[in-house]
RNA sequence: GGCCUCAUCGUCUAACGGCUAGGACACCAGGUUUUCAUCCUGGCAAUCGGGGUUCGAUUCCCCGUGAGGUCACCA
């Protein structure tokens, strides 16, 4: 393991960027579109993404989330360069680990007199911020900063003195900045149970590991004052800040949080959902590329992405664009390909109804075939499917409900049927051949395709929807189909 | 309440200060030899309000209004 307070530090590319998550429940969409965005930048300058697991919140942490974060972020595509499972010059990657580097930051900060021990309980701070909300003044804690607060021994939280001053930045997605000496206090650095807090840790852990760019949610736009004291105070370069929007829910009231019913990102796994369109789903909220273009490949969006076209207000999130991306970039998708997703969930589980795979794969790869451009969805796949795999009971309200057939009586029916036996025995059952069969048995029978393609159709699937016919017949196969049509017409 | 940010169809968004404000999702209608889907065509639908500046404001400025964020020993 590297010591992080070695001064000579590997020589490090341009831009860095990290996530850093703290591990107190699942991902949802709105804090892993900062990680995409974070993960195309650094992708895009041939950089480093880092994954940075924030635990410095003892009670707050949920068993088994940090490794669950990793899986959201795996699933997405999201591979980080350095972080939890891989080794990195910052070792290591949790801030759990790294106490004695904030502590040494923090001892130092003592030292040179620009950190102090708040000899305050929580209950006295309290009734400040009280007295000061009672008054409809914002609390400043500096207000009441101690004149002689007593050795910092650790057990104290540590805060910083401040320099209350205006600053400006500049924020790639913002834009220019600016703040009041009003917004500076002397906020807590570590916290009396030995825990850096997350406004000191991530700042130091930021110049530790070198990163350039921090791309983080609006939430810590009000901060970055107070940050900017610090980095002063630290004597420490302040890096590259890009602030995103965030992602409202579908209400449009609140930023999307799993109070409100956001999903963890892992569900869309279960439910089907592609990475790359959640991966263009994500991005496409709050960013375009100034074209009409809407589906975008990964490959795309890392040739295409820019801070600067990010949007700076909040974007809804509706869950009906991601479904339609979802079957877009289906359809994009090789045969082979989408045949091995679709077999593979996870687990060894797969999106196929369990019927599937009584049956051989090329004729599984057949059946997926005719359905792909109906797919939205894999988890859709067994209701799309299963009558090419069982045999679906009889639905004769099918027949009696559909409103071509619904005129004809049930012998015309049983006759139709039969010449469309007799026609299909004939046939090779190629997609060719049986077009063919059909268009003729259209003039022979005199019928419209409405009618007849109709009829045939249920009695082969009896199935609401179904591939288009010849398609259909020519995958279930002579013996089958003749079998299905066969039984349809004794019950006629 | 203070501070900060934002504001175009229902939703995601485009538009050096200059054409009938464009596209996509959703929805509706029609078409492609049936259904569902794809695909194609068409339709519905927006610049928050009021003042300026300007020959001309979606665009720039001001004031409202609305929305979001923040003011933790949470991140």
């Amino acid at each position: 393991m590297n010591t992080t307070s070695d001064p000579k530090k590997p020589t490090r590319s341009v831009v860095r960027t990290r996530f850093a998550p703290s591990p107190t429940g699942y991902l949802h969409v709105g804090g892993i579109r900062t990680a995409l965005f974070a993960w195309l930048i650094a992708r895009q300058h041939n950089g480093q993404f880092i994954l940075r697991i924030e635990d410095t919140d003892q009670a707050r942490e949920v068993q088994g989330s940090a490794k669950h974060i990793q899986e959201s972020l795996a699933w997405l595509g999201l591979d980080w360069d350095e972080g939890p499972g891989k080794d990195g010059p910052s070792d290591p990657y949790f801030q759990s680990q790294r106490l004695d580097i904030y502590k040494k930051w923090a001892t130092k900060l003592v030292q040179e007199g620009k950190a102090y021990a708040d000899p305050y309980t929580a209950e006295e701070v309290q009734a400040f911020r009280e007295h000061a909300k009672a008054n409809k003044k914002p609390f400043l804690y500096r207000e009441h900063r101690p004149e002689n607060p007593p050795v910092w021994d650790g057990g104290q939280p540590l805060r910083l003195k401040s320099n209350p001053k205006p600053y400006a930045w500049h924020d790639e997605v913002m834009g220019d900045m600016q703040a009041g000496a009003e917004v500076i206090d002397d906020f807590i650095l570590m916290k009396s149970d030995g825990f850096p807090t997350y406004n000191f840790a991530h700042i130091i852990d930021d110049h530790e590991m070198g990163i350039t760019h921090v791309i983080r949610g609006q939430e810590f736009l009000a901060s970055v004052p107070k940050y900017l004291d610090l980095y002063e105070t630290l004597g420490v370069p302040a890096p590259i800040f890009a602030t995103m929007p965030h992602i409202l829910g579908s209400d449009g009231t609140k930023k999307l949080s799993k109070r409100d019913g956001a999903k963890d990102i892992l569900e869309y796994r279960e439910e089907g959902y592609l990475p790359e369109a959640m991966r263009n789903f994500l991005a496409s909220l709050g960013w375009n590329d100034g074209t009409e273009q809407e589906v975008f490949t990964t490959e795309e969006l890392l040739e295409k992405f820019s801070l600067d076209r990010v949007q700076k207000s909040g974007a809804r999130f509706d869950e009906r664009r991601l479904l339609w991306l979802n079957g877009a970039h289906i359809r994009l998708l090789p045969l082979e390909k989408l045949a091995h997703i679709v077999g593979n969930k996870l687990g060894g589980a797969s999106f196929w109804p369990p019927e599937a795979f009584d049956f051989d794969e090329t004729y599984r790869t057949d059946v997926l075939r005719v359905v792909q451009e109906r797919l939205k969805f894999f988890q859709e796949l067994p209701e799309l499917s299963k009558f090419f795999f069982v045999d679906l009971p009889v639905n004769i309200s099918l027949i009696d409900d559909n409103k071509q057939l619904k005129k004809f009586s049930r012998s015309e029916l049983h006759n139709m049927l039969e010449s469309a036996k007799r026609s299909l025995e004939e046939s090779d059952f190629t997609v060719d051949d049986l077009t063919e069969r059909l268009n003729r048995l259209l003039e022979a029978t005199g019928q419209k395709p409405g009618v007849l393609f109709s009829l045939i159709r249920i009695a082969v699937t009896w199935a609401p929807a179904s591939p288009a016919l010849a398609d259909t017949l020519h995958v279930l196969g002579k013996e089958k189909s003749l079998n299905r049509i066969e039984a349809c017409i004794k019950i006629l």
